[in-house]
DNA sequence: AGGAATTGAGTTAGCGCTAACGTAGAAATA
DNA sequence: TATTTCTACGTTAGCGCTAACTCAATTCCT
């Protein structure tokens, strides 16, 4: 390995000190031009790049974030990290990715070794943590942005972005009532989760518009994976075969509705309609087609990371993002 | 935010030096046991953790390092992403995650900002890098893993992990040739992969296994995605429509190829065999289910890490790995 | 019992960088 | 001309931590 060049290096090369080449890097005042350029030469010449751990240490700043998700696997949070990251690239910034396994004890101790890192903020997507527990990293990292995750009170250093679970649900439940279909089923997500909720809660809300009472029956929780949706599915066919809807939690589920259904000799979208959430790539390989509601999630990502930098900077901003998804009508509805 | 306690504010509470508090908390000789519990009493009760940033400056060595993918997106790619991320929470190792987008500027552009930040090494996967590019990495990094890419010469803090390409490629033609299959095509990646050009060598040579002649005709390049994967079938098939089994450089392009043979009214596997590589989700989710050369992705990713701590602490150890994959049969072929 | 080896600390210096203050000389002002 | 104000740099100190050295007190050996 070769050895790096440092300041000293090149103060001892210009024969200045080093707060002069240190200014001359920075860009900052206090300097004539021509030396300024010639340290500027002289830093290229020499291959120097300035460290940032030691930087990070004097100025208490790394421009460095964390970014944690329950698992980069699930393209979902992949497309977010992707756009987080696109971001942070522009941004000259670098992120830690750490995934929590959607376990809140992991959660808490990758927050905790970020914490030690001495980072200038974390991004959090779908956090499991309790509200108490947040708030106890909240006030303990200079800056926070939550994905998909709301939180009672409101703090300086904190931004959420959420996703319009609640209107979500309703567009789909609209566009089953213009489809004509009665018997429209919620494959739900898991039942801590946030987003579950209110989806369920747009869904009944949903009904009322379409005139259509509830029915307990006509709900059933999933994992959010295929084979969940498969499982939920089946289960929901079983006890009530004359389902013509489903609104899935998301398209994985939907997706292993969508199995079921034709194994059971249902046709998609004909006699059982199907919806899903995220419109992660899959939802236009599979076939039908996937209707789903389209969450722009690179957006998500990148908004994310400049919510964050918000902070950082302090600027003042809003305390929470609403992100509207939009329906896009394919096939399976 | 709160302020952190730091080794001095422990060494002023216990009334020892600082020295004495930081052997307590490395576990390093040279105190009694009484003390060191007694500070590593305080520690816990002040809620000390160590500023790794400061202590990386003291050290040179940052427990952090560097993982480059092309694309996060990509199932392949955070597969092994999960894997190395679970390896290194698991060594309370962190990692940098950055995209390259499958650009060589800024594949180099994100390995300097990397370099930067004093890391004890780098994860590369996929590198588009010339050589020599590659070789001016290496030399300034201390410790390097490649994945899925080789390098002709060889250095000692480097380690390279790659799929036997070449004997999967000979194993699915293997298959057809068991299937009965003659019309056999290849659907390869980007001209310039590596993996692309092994496989087409393995391609070859299961032909004359089989004692099928060779016919450039059967071959096509797609990109590496759905929609490469249709442009190239439906290119290949208007050529030449009496192909009866098609190998395609990975899932997403024996996807694409699987849909337009479906949408050609060819019936797979019946008329059409498929084949992909690698056994990402999806190839289980797609009906009829593929096929595939499945691929340890997770697996490659702990190896990854591992290695690359390996090289870290010095220990000798293989220059290359080769992982074997395994075909798994399933109703694509 | 006297010197060597060991134990349990403290002291010093420095990782690479920057904030804050200091200072010489030139230019501007009175 | 004496005084103030800039301009262009240099000096000092410190971010939080550790490696390497020092040193006093105890233990051990012959």
């Amino acid at each position: 390995m070769i050895k790096r060049t440092t300041l000293a290096d090149i103060a001892k090369a210009a024969r200045v000190s080093m707060m002069t080449v240190s200014r001359a890097i920075n860009n900052k005042p206090g300097l004539s031009d021509e030396l300024r350029q010639h340290i500027l030469d002289l830093a290229e010449e020499m291959g120097y790049r300035p460290n940032t751990f030691a930087r990070g240490l004097a100025t208490q700043q790394t421009t460095t974030i964390g970014l944690v998700v329950p698992d980069i696997t699930n393209p979902f949070f992949a497309q977010i990290a992707r756009g987080v990251e696109d971001a942070a690239f522009e941004n000259q910034y670098n992120i830690f990715l750490v995934n929590t396994n959607e376990d809140d004890v992991r959660e808490a101790a990758v927050l905790d070794t970020l914490w030690q890192k001495g980072i200038d903020g974390v991004i959090i997507c779908s956090s499991r943590l309790t509200e108490e527990a947040l708030e106890y990293q909240i006030q303990r990292f200079p800056a926070i942005v939550l994905v998909n995750r709301e939180l009672k009170t409101s703090q300086s250093n904190l931004i959420t972005i959420n996703v319009n679970d609640h209107r979500s649900a309703q567009r789909v439940l609209q566009h089953f009532k213009d489809l004509g279909r009665k018997k429209i089923a919620y494959l739900g997500g898991p039942e801590n989760s946030f987003s579950n909720q209110r989806r369920l809660e747009g869904y009944k809300a949903g009904l009322i518009s379409a005139d259509i009472p509830f029915n307990a029956q006509l709900l059933e929780n999933a994992q959010p994976t295929t084979e969940g949706g498969r499982a939920a599915a089946a289960a929901l066919l079983k006890r009530l075969p004359e389902v013509d809807a489903i609104f899935a939690f998301n398209d994985l589920v939907a997706v292993g509705a969508m199995q079921v259904c034709q194994e059971m000799g249902k046709r998609v979208p004909e006699d059982v309609a199907i919806i899903g959430v995220d419109d992660i790539p899959l939802a236009t390989i599979i076939r039908p087609q996937l209707t789903t509601m389209h969450v722009a999630l690179t957006h998500i990502g990148r908004l994310a990371l400049r919510a964050l930098l918000d902070i950082i900077n302090g600027e003042g901003l809003p305390a929470a993002y609403q992100i509207e998804p939009e329906l896009f009508i394919r096939d399976s509805a």
